[in-house]
DNA sequence: GTCTATAGAACGATAGAC
DNA sequence: GTCTATCGTTCTATAGAC
């Protein structure tokens, strides 16, 4: 069929690692269990990207320049719409959220393989990793941050930052898979339905970053203090 | 002094394997490192623990038996006090993130490095830590989930299940460390102060489980339908 | 661009002296 | 209970033939 098989082994390559990364975490996966799902040569992982980083890196890079792009398309989208006015809360999470899990449902990009790889990229220690998402995201981080700022402006900056935090925690283990939601519904649910999740995934973080602020030194453990 | 060697040097170990899965994740440390850390030997491992994988699992448990007790507590303690009556939420959350953060602020417990791992555990997918969490949460899990269906009985357990999960994760992620933080902050936050981040981790989690049911096929993607 | 062969280092684990 | 020495394996990476 005449294809380029140069594109087509590195395509093999990248599609391989991402799954194992996916399933077995980035820094227990070796090469030598890449080129065997890849079914290619040892050899070639070096050709084609020089070293073991060089190749987490291509993993990273190949899926998150497209979502960044698409995530700050519909923040453009939510920013115009609004003038000058605030901004809406949930559509600015969404455009967060939508965009990695929109690769869950498309088969062309490797069943979604690497929305776990993401998920557990948040916290992973390897220095590969964290530089690599430091480069990937500094961009993105400005600009939700900038729309958060101007869809909660009741609440001081440094508590959006906390509850950013929090909500992006919030996304990365939900993204991580389903393991520890079975064990929580002893294995009656699962991430199966994405448009599901992700409605859910949102409404959550949205409330928790609305959540009244807290008095100066007032404890959490009012034993008797809930609300009605 | 005649203190007990063989207590020292398994304690020398376990501290040593703490503060470095804390650092490096579980994975990616190996127990040359560990006995590097330590200052014992290559030996002395095998012959206190066995194999790399005990190891890991002696780290887990010496932390995780005691944290679990004392959330049994504080859930008896909240249970006792509301008699037949619903359950208040924050405490409920609060009895389950407390227990591990009390760590952070106690130096003889390895200046909190156990948090940190703890954290990444929920992501772990080494077979040895989702063996052993699965083990070690069970009962947990059981209590907790029984707590939530009461503390907000006008949900559907499923979707407490799943607000449950996020709030795992949102945990989890805090645990974790404050890199991704310093990120979003651009350096001005940090966790140093353990009470402040855990306020306002359980106002996070639970206006997260308290957030309005979305309608069936209602779709998040309303552009303009921010409420005032 | 793909292969075989191999270098050189780090790994978990164990045997056996003390 | 602690040590040295070492086995067998696996790892990343590279040299060189085709």
């Amino acid at each position: 069929m005449a294809e380029n098989p140069q594109i087509k082994t590195k395509t093999l390559i990248l599609d391989a690692a991402e799954r194992l990364f996916a399933e077995q975490g980035i820094g227990h996966t070796s090469l030598r269990q890449v080129i065997a799902e890849a079914k290619v040569n040892i050899a070639a992982v070096h050709y084609h990207f020089g070293s073991k980083e060089q190749l987490i890196y291509a993993v990273l890079e190949r899926r998150i320049i497209p979502i960044n792009e698409e995530r700050f398309k519909m923040l453009d989208a939510i920013e115009a719409a609004a003038g000058e006015g605030p901004l809406p809360l949930e559509p600015i999470i969404e455009a967060f959220i939508r965009p990695p899990f929109r690769l869950r449902s498309n088969p062309a990009a490797n069943h979604g393989s690497f929305v776990r790889v993401m998920g557990r990229c948040m916290n992973e220690p390897n220095e590969t990793v964290q530089a690599a998402f430091g480069r990937l995201f500094g961009e993105v981080i400005k600009r939700f941050m900038a729309a958060y700022l101007r869809a909660l402006p009741e609440l001081p900056p440094e508590e959006i930052m906390w509850r950013a935090h929090f909500g992006a925690g919030t996304m990365a283990h939900a993204m991580c898979g389903g393991e520890m939601l079975k064990k929580v519904s002893q294995g009656r649910l699962d991430m199966g339905n994405g448009e599901a999740v992700l409605q859910r995934l949102v409404a959550f973080i949205a409330a928790g970053m609305r959540a009244p602020m807290l008095g100066a030194d007032e404890p959490v453990k009012t034993k008797e203090g809930k609300k009605a």
